[in-house]
DNA sequence: TCGAACTATTTCAAGCTTAAAGTAATATCC
DNA sequence: GGATATTACTTTAAGCTTGAAATAGTTCGA
């Protein structure tokens, strides 16, 4: 693991090529992760002390409101980047709750379409207007070019991390 | 949640002061949400399918190999940013692997001293050492000086997060 | 020193998540 | 048309995660 003993310990080692040494990455990884966990628990903690509710259903709700005709569960199940699995005990919850609605599918009697009930609606929006308030005030010390070079480069991490995982480039 | 309809729809709409509109930090926040998601999924299967363990273990083992004198639980729950009760069964887990050890802290019969064992300690190494390459391969694609400044962005947004959440400044 | 407050950890119930295996319906190919 | 592959979804077992309640030990103030 440390290989590098014989190397200066100063402000230039960062520089100099160490082929095999890759903190620099770790550590960003690192942050990303910290960063994202941070954010997420506290919505997490919100959304339960306030609407009495879970991010996954959430974010489920987020997408269903995007639909106005309803999705099918593999659908959700890609745009959430989730298993099937996942998303059958979802839906079945929030069936449960009375904030969605199974039908079938037309045309393919092996797919149903999943849909907001109209309490389900109402529910989700008044949450997703508070729950951008929460969002914009985390992010309030960032200042708007900030904001963009952030979401550029996260997009440009995306993309390099897709290829990488594809195997593609 | 659209009451923006006699606004012009052009690209000077961005930059219009819109009270009560924040959908630029939404969309930043789901790509660092998606950004973080794909590349953890990754991880996670990589971990199980080539070293048969899970994410949650290589974290609480990673936290371990940079205490040779072992840790007490809570501070391991505090660093990994978890429950008490989730290291205690994490623990339990690889403690019956044989790659950690409890024993009890000094000057206090409450607490317990967890570390790697020395089978512990290799079998972590050598995942580290692989670990560390998928990262930077994973990153590969963003030059030196865009790492760098996601680094420190994120860094800034991490700070505004905190200080969002804890009430101050 | 006694009791109250605090700290370290465990236990519990509920929900989330996954991979793998199973069921049922559709699509494809000959 | 009928075998085969694919697709949509469900089920299951195992592990992760949490908040709340319980247990045990420590600290601190009167």
């Amino acid at each position: 693991m440390d290989d590098m003993s014989e190397l200066p310990l100063d402000a230039e080692t960062k520089v100099i090529e160490r082929p095999g040494d890759h903190k620099d990455e770790l550590r960003l990884w690192l942050r990303l992760l910290s960063c994202q966990t941070l954010i997420e628990s506290e919505i997490r903690r919100r959304l339960r002390d306030r609407f009495d509710t879970t991010l996954p259903r959430f974010d489920l709700m987020a997408q269903l409101d995007k639909a106005p005709v309803g999705m099918k569960l593999g659908e959700l199940s890609q745009r959430l980047m989730v298993s099937n699995g996942n998303i059958t005990g979802l839906v079945d919850r929030l069936v449960a709750q009375g904030l969605l609605d199974r039908q079938p599918a037309p045309n393919d009697r092996r797919a149903q379409l999943v849909k907001l009930t109209p309490e389900g609606r109402r529910t989700f929006r008044a949450m997703a207007c508070v729950h951008e308030e929460w969002i914009a005030s985390i992010f309030a010390e960032l200042a708007a070019d900030e904001q963009e070079t952030l979401m550029r480069l996260l997009g440009k991490a995306k993309e390099s991390a897709r290829k990488s995982i594809t195997g593609d480039g």
